[in-house]
DNA sequence: GCCGAACCGTAACGTACGGTACGGTTTGAT
DNA sequence: ATCAAACCGTACCGTACGTTACGGTTCGGC
């Protein structure tokens, strides 16, 4: 979950208020959808009046918890004018690296599952709110790195989307469904920054240069 | 969602039990984990004490229902002493297809989504079944193919089972995550084999053998 | 201090649903 | 035909929960 400098209403909030969606984030951690909001309530010395004159109902509860916890996320910026190979591997790896520490952490895998839940309901916005703070506020901050890249002739790509997808699939592999669906997956700092550097070398190779000379590739072997 | 052998137990449903499962399917996609037991029963023409009697509660219901649709779907063998090049190539991408076509289909959809809005629950196997029957037997059916490929070297890796969870990032990049969330992603026929190419050649460039000759390489321009 | 707004803890309302029970009908075996 | 088991449609039970209401307390502005 990453911050939507666009949408957000994290900066509305009173201190009052992000305590409380700060206990709904645990209450959705430990039990998740199952969340009500007498228990809400109670966790959080407020009254369930309360809760319905700030947030509105149940849903405009739960959409306020992803865009609060998303508003705590931040990414680092990039400068463009120093990026060289070795920076931009560094910078991808570490996006990549992100990425993975995001989905494979509790609050995600939580808010996810909810928005997941909801996503077949008619009145329920929360897939949206997940995607765009997931997926596609990734893919917002990371195009601008790949673009560059691509400039200064470190890679190249027909389509800048097709790239950027192509990257989230290698991070991510079968992480994100697995951990959704309930595995158990170890994913410690130091799988995150092999799977990041992994998914960065692979992702260089299949997009490298086509003037680039061959034996300069990397050795596919040490991709596995 | 896929046949599991080892544990199925669609062959001792009889037709009428089968019938109900399939109506369950059908509100699953229509509502959802919104689907009650009374509407169950009332669409089938079928009592509540009897669907207890048949599945024990609610979440066996939900579980037969998975290993039922799951039955459905079968996934061609392949003959390991004519494969080369050629055919690993078709075959992996005709692997990759089957793949994003179930990932596509509403049904697929459905299930994963009830499965993970259970998988919270402590009580709850439902993603395990879906996990067995999805990721987990997709796996199991590609991994002869994977090695049959590098034993006739046409395909290298160190780790075959981090060389699957490759390809299957690069088979559904973004797509299942996002259809999961409610996001209307065009999965059409042509997508799907246009991907499965896609995603195939991606895996093969990055897993040649080191010594195949560079210059028959893929040119990697086209991947994108 | 006064006063209205905001908030808390609790009660109440209306609806919903998983699961069980029941009377009657149907089915299958003898 | 008889009889027990299986099944259907419906009622019932107990619990649950989103949402609103209420009396009392606290807070903030004047």
């Amino acid at each position: 979950m990453i911050a939507d400098e666009t949408t957000d209403r994290a900066g509305e909030w009173t201190e009052r208020q992000k305590a409380v969606l700060d206990v709904v984030l645990a209450l959705l951690v430990e039990i998740g959808d199952a969340v009500t909001m007498t228990a809400v309530a109670r966790r959080a010395s407020c009254s369930k009046e309360t809760l319905y004159k700030w947030f509105g109902d149940r849903d405009g509860l739960l959409s306020a918890t992803v865009q609060w916890q998303a508003s705590k996320v931040h990414v680092a910026a990039f400068d463009r004018n120093t990026l060289d190979a070795g920076s931009l591997e560094a910078r991808l790896a570490e996006y990549a690296a992100n990425w993975l520490r995001v989905i494979s952490g509790e609050r995600s895998i939580a808010l996810n599952r909810v928005a997941i839940s909801h996503a077949g309901a008619a009145r329920s916005t929360l897939g949206d709110i997940v995607l765009r703070h997931g997926r596609f506020a990734l893919g917002k901050r990371m195009m601008p790195v790949l673009e560059a890249g691509a400039e200064k002739g470190l890679i190249a790509f027909d389509d800048r989307e097709e790239a950027f997808r192509t990257f989230f699939g290698l991070i991510a592999r079968d992480v994100q469904i697995r951990l959704l669906l309930g595995d158990t997956l170890a994913m410690d700092e130091a799988a995150i920054i092999a799977d990041a550097a992994r998914a960065t070398r692979q992702f260089l190779a299949l997009y490298a240069p086509e003037a680039r000379p061959v034996q300069t590739r990397p050795r596919l072997r040490t991709l596995t």
